[in-house]
DNA sequence: TTGTAGGCGTTATCAT
DNA sequence: ATGATAACGCCTACAA
């Protein structure tokens, strides 16, 4: 059971011609005699013909594909990154192509490997740490890489993310200087990005000489966990007064928690999100939470890869993000405010909020290897 | 700005031996002197090296890959499903090659294409209707193919999914028989699924000559969404007692409009949802829905494409699936009882849940669960 | 144990 | 306007 494909010779030798003429056809019809195109056309129509990229492969040209490996497909974050990935590379006449890692390193290698086994001409990252294998076999084959989600202190190439650590610290100090006093972190799927918000958490909390309260569990996160975790959280700690979630689905799940008990939000309990994805937007109250710009990380990575292949300089390129807080109601307008004012002064420098293409190759950084 | 790609003849020349030596090692390492063979161990140490997937593309073997393309990645249902197809894949040393084609025919035409550039062995398809080009290309290559999701009439090659009209008519009957005379149809993104639900609905309310009431828009689904039509729909129909919603999203939102409104579940109004996702479970009231088994249908559409591809007799397979109705509270028992009494009428020749490979190619048609 | 030749589908280059 | 040739990376088959 094989199928059987059509190949230019085919559509050659029906038409009495060579593959060469039905190839020029294809790239370019006017090179071609007028009778002979329609003759040619003819029979593409009946047979079908699906051009096969080995060849292209194979030659040294670039292949215009994008490899993205991205961590989750259930995690909805992910899909609008992909989303402005696609968009921009297809307007460029690249196309992405798509693996998922479920945030394990090794998968991430035999992903890594199977897209670059195509040939991509070049690769982006959503996964904060790789395998040895994974960086030198990027490393070598000398393809642009672009690492996205977190800021990271070593990145194998280019990098676009949020200092998650930096923005958790921000939130918390808005909480405590709003006057929360009991402030919990609610964790999910123990990954480096909930480990940064947990560092960043914690060293507020350390600041003002507080206790850390921190609940969660290792699996991935999602409504139940958050509801479950949170019931367990109110009996345990009953003067708890804020939540900090790692993520919106954990944030949902312990304002459902909390409603069921009778707590109020925010009067008795403050929640705060993270990611500002659509689910917290019809929640009544609604989940104030930390946006992040996905779609556009997406996108960006692809700008900066362009840059990279298409001029000879090489942009060095890491570039810090900055959040935004979307506002909703399970914050009281007082903690908002303190939350964007600490916002604003760190990242005062006035960050982009995603990368601007225009001034990127002035703005330089670390060497690259290689 | 271009990769330099590691080569077997990049390994060989630094060794001191020719390419086919290394490739030798790389597959039948005893096959090598051992002195060589570490030799060749170090320096791919040194360089890294990842196959080139071109060279075998080009030959005539098979490539081990079977093209998916599912309708979305925001959907979670397809996430599930994607898992599914890479566990069985990767179980018999197939790998998946991922595209997405956001509901859109041009944009399957154009996904199905590029993944049959790759010389796919096998394609999985989500979306209900395909253009006549991406027809003609499947067929004409002569791969296997299965289409998911729904029972349709005309499969390219294979099918496995449920009939979502005759599911649908039998839960409004259901809901009819406990005593519900004013249901509402929740539709959203006006695709063929939700269509066919749709239909069910009209054919049962005919039945009985009752008054449809449709609300909807042609928007994704999401949380949001629900809310918004509930509200407006509990303004212009205030005597709704039931609704059926065309996915959990949807009725989640509803239900949160509901509750918002003071309308007591499932006293006032019960709600019934469709694919039991987990979201559903977390909601107070747990969401009823009717489940679908997304995980095996993936895991079953690997299953029959490796049929077909290692035996040479092509089991002609067309697999109605049977849904299951997830309890939750927000059907009164009666009204979940009376459902799954019509689940069991319809699918009383008792239908596989999933398909069962080992029974498969006994009876071609429709067959037993394991 | 290792090497050589040929072929897979396509296109760039160089004939005719 | 069309054809012939070579090249890309790897593997199968055969040779030394």
């Amino acid at each position: 059971m094989k199928g059987n494909r059509i190949t230019l010779e085919d559509i050659a030798k029906r038409v009495g011609v060579t593959k060469m003429t039905v190839s020029r056809y294809l790239t370019n019809p006017e090179k071609v005699a007028k009778a002979t195109g329609l003759k040619i056309k003819a029979v593409i129509d009946e047979f079908g013909y699906v051009p096969n990229r080995a060849p292209v492969m194979l030659s040294q040209a670039n292949t215009k594909t994008i490899g993205l490996a991205v961590s989750s497909f259930s995690n909805l974050l992910f899909s609008d990154l992909i989303d402005g990935a696609e968009a921009r590379a297809r307007q460029a006449g690249y196309e992405i192509m798509l693996a998922h890692t479920g945030y394990r390193m090794e998968e991430e290698e035999r992903k890594v490997t199977q897209l670059m086994s195509y040939q991509v001409d070049a690769m982006i990252l959503t996964d904060p740490i790789h395998s040895p294998l994974t960086v030198k076999n990027l490393k070598m084959s000398n393809i642009p890489v672009v690492e996205l989600m977190s800021v990271i202190d070593h990145p194998i190439d280019m990098n676009i993310g949020y200092n998650h650590k930096k923005i958790a610290y921000a939130a918390i100090k808005g909480l405590i200087n709003s006057g929360r006093r009991n402030i919990m972190y609610l964790a999910a799927r123990m990954d480096t990005r909930t480990m940064d918000r947990q560092a960043g958490y914690l060293t507020a909390l350390r600041e003002y000489g507080m206790e850390p309260h921190i609940y969660g569990s290792e699996a991935p996160s999602n409504f139940t966990i958050g509801a479950e975790t949170m019931r367990k959280a109110l009996m345990e700690f009953p003067q708890v007064d804020a939540i900090f979630c790692t993520n919106d689905d954990v944030a949902i799940g312990a304002m459902i928690a909390c409603i069921e008990q009778g707590v109020r939000i925010p009067d008795d309990i403050s929640i705060l999100g993270y990611n500002g994805l659509n689910i917290g937007d019809t929640t009544i109250p609604k989940l104030t939470s930390i946006r992040t710009a996905r779609y556009d990380m997406g996108k960006s990575a692809v700008e900066l890869i362009l840059m990279r292949l298409h001029n000879d300089h090489t942009p060095d390129t890491h570039m810090e993000l900055t959040p935004m807080l979307s506002l909703g109601q399970t914050l009281t307008m007082e903690e908002s405010q303190a939350i964007s004012r600490h916002f604003d002064t760190l990242y005062a420098l006035k960050l982009p909020q995603f990368p601007d293409p225009e001034e990127m190759h002035k703005r330089s950084g670390r060497r690259r290897l290689s």
